[in-house]
RNA sequence: GGGAGUGUACCCAAGUGGCCAAAGGGGACGGGCUGUAAACCCGUUGGCGUUCGCCUUCGAUGGUUCGAAUCCAUCCGCUCCCA
């Protein structure tokens, strides 16, 4: 086992704010004296079938303590998900079936598995349901009977909401209150969250205290911030990039972040030394972009392979690079029908809607005459007119979409 | 239960009888430029034929009117204040 300091810097690193250092000293001066790992908490949320990077930041933190030598404890929410975690949002969550949490569940384990180590002395998996179901009405009670509204409506969100008149339904409030039972009944020693879950893990070291335990060290990670540079990432702003996507739309999407967000990326993300980081974010010292590209490379690495990461990055310098005549390697094709053919020619409109690059000919039209459809590298020049198409030509939208043609 | 508001396109938000397919902003998309799918600048942003028009759209339904997002009625949703 590492030792205490070692293990602090470890698991310290891109850390907001923990509930309280001196007590994760104190537990982890514990654990290596008497040579017990620490149960770690994370739960999960059910709720997306994908991963976004943004999860593996604190997934991240869990492989430390595994690597540390700790126990960690995944719970998955299937029971909360009936609710959804109110956190951070405007609007109630919808609430799942049984079937889509099954499968986000599974979906969710397979993609945390290239973070964190899913062998069974190092992970345990829980579904909250196990304890939560047989609860009765007079236990809910019980529990509810120990928060009071006032304490509820602290929370940012709830009380956000509030003000800005957007409903807070009742249901929501038992969220917190049910995820603090989940460390009272897996016996946490620490949990870690975004810093969107603080009050819900905080609400865990009451729940523990109320029944004579010693409460979790609590630990926050910073939410990461989307492709935009202002919203948390997420799937529903669009702004995310998955866990499982192909290593050049993860490189891309790499590459589109604003320069300002690498330092961020570069802490969260990858195991970077403080020092290096400075160097790669200093763009006296670093050209932007080659920082950036080394970002995009540890991260496909992380998640493909530094293969993948290679070919990557050689395809998105063939298609955005100075040329620009490049094509990617893998374009698929689309089906020209031939009843929209006269002669072999197609109207310029058709032709771009029927390789899905416009909802409508009146789309279609308009990107036309913004140049914004290619034939062969070359822009259609007129809205109106015809074109002639054989099987095997490049049909391009804007810089990043492709299709190769299949007449007939 | 009483009272006051409010519902407009992907989102926010203007519009209170014709000049409204509906201002503005955000987002998205396209172009230019570049250091990249950064930044910045420009453009596009209901559908169908097209230099003119037709069709669908402003919570829902019905009505008034030559004409309604705009007026009236009923209904539905949401919020706030009082009880």
């Amino acid at each position: 086992m590492k030792s205490v300091e070692e293990q602090l810097k470890i698991v310290l690193r891109g850390c907001d704010t923990v509930y309280s250092q001196e007590e994760l000293r104190k537990k982890i001066t514990r654990s290596v004296e008497k040579n017990q790992p620490l149960r770690v908490k994370l739960g999960m949320d059910p709720t997306a079938p994908d991963l976004t990077l943004g999860h593996t930041v604190v997934l991240q933190k869990l492989r430390d303590f595994q690597d540390c030598g700790h126990k960690a404890v995944l719970i998955i929410g299937d029971y909360t998900a009936m609710i959804g975690d109110p956190s951070g949002r405007s609007k109630t969550r919808p609430v799942l079936t049984p079937e889509q949490v099954k499968t986000n569940a599974e979906t969710y384990l397979a993609q945390a598995g290239k973070v964190i180590d899913t062998s069974p002395e190092k992970l345990e998996i829980r579904h909250n349901s196990e304890w939560l179901k047989p609860l009765d009405f007079a236990d809910v009670i019980r529990m509810a009977s120990k928060v009071t509204v006032a304490r509820m409506m602290e929370r940012d969100t709830f009380a956000k909401r509030q003000k800005a008149g957007i409903e807070v339904f009742i249901h929501e409030l038992f969220y917190p209150m049910m995820q603090a039972q989940d460390s009272v009944e897996i016996k946490a020693d620490v949990e870690l969250g975004g810093t969107d879950q603080t009050f819900n893990n905080l609400m865990g070291r009451d729940f523990q205290r109320n029944m004579d335990m010693a409460p979790q060290v609590v630990m926050v990670m910073p939410i990461l911030v989307g492709t935009d540079g202002t919203e948390k990432m997420s799937k529903s702003l669009g702004n995310y990039i998955g866990v499982a996507e192909a290593p050049s739309d993860m490189f891309g999407k790499v590459m589109s972040i604003p320069d300002e967000l690498m330092l961020n990326y570069y802490t969260l993300l990858t195991k970077v030394d403080e020092q290096r980081m400075t160097e790669l974010t200093d763009s006296g010292k670093t050209h932007p972009r080659d920082a950036k590209v080394e970002l995009g490379k540890q991260i496909v690495t992380k998640f493909h392979d530094e293969k993948a990461a290679e070919s990557a990055v050689e395809e998105f310098f063939r298609i955005h690079g100075k040329g620009k005549a490049g094509l990617p390697d893998d374009i698929p094709e689309v089906k020209v029908p031939v009843d929209l053919l006269a002669d072999g020619e197609i109207s310029a409109a058709d032709l771009a809607v029927c390789c899905g690059f416009a909802k409508s000919k009146g789309e279609a039209r308009r990107l036309i005459s913004d140049n914004g459809i290619r034939l062969e590298g070359e822009p259609l020049p007129d809205p109106m007119g015809m074109v002639k198409v054989t099987s095997g030509q490049v049909v391009q939208r804007g810089k990043r979409k492709f299709v190769r043609l299949v007449v007939g």
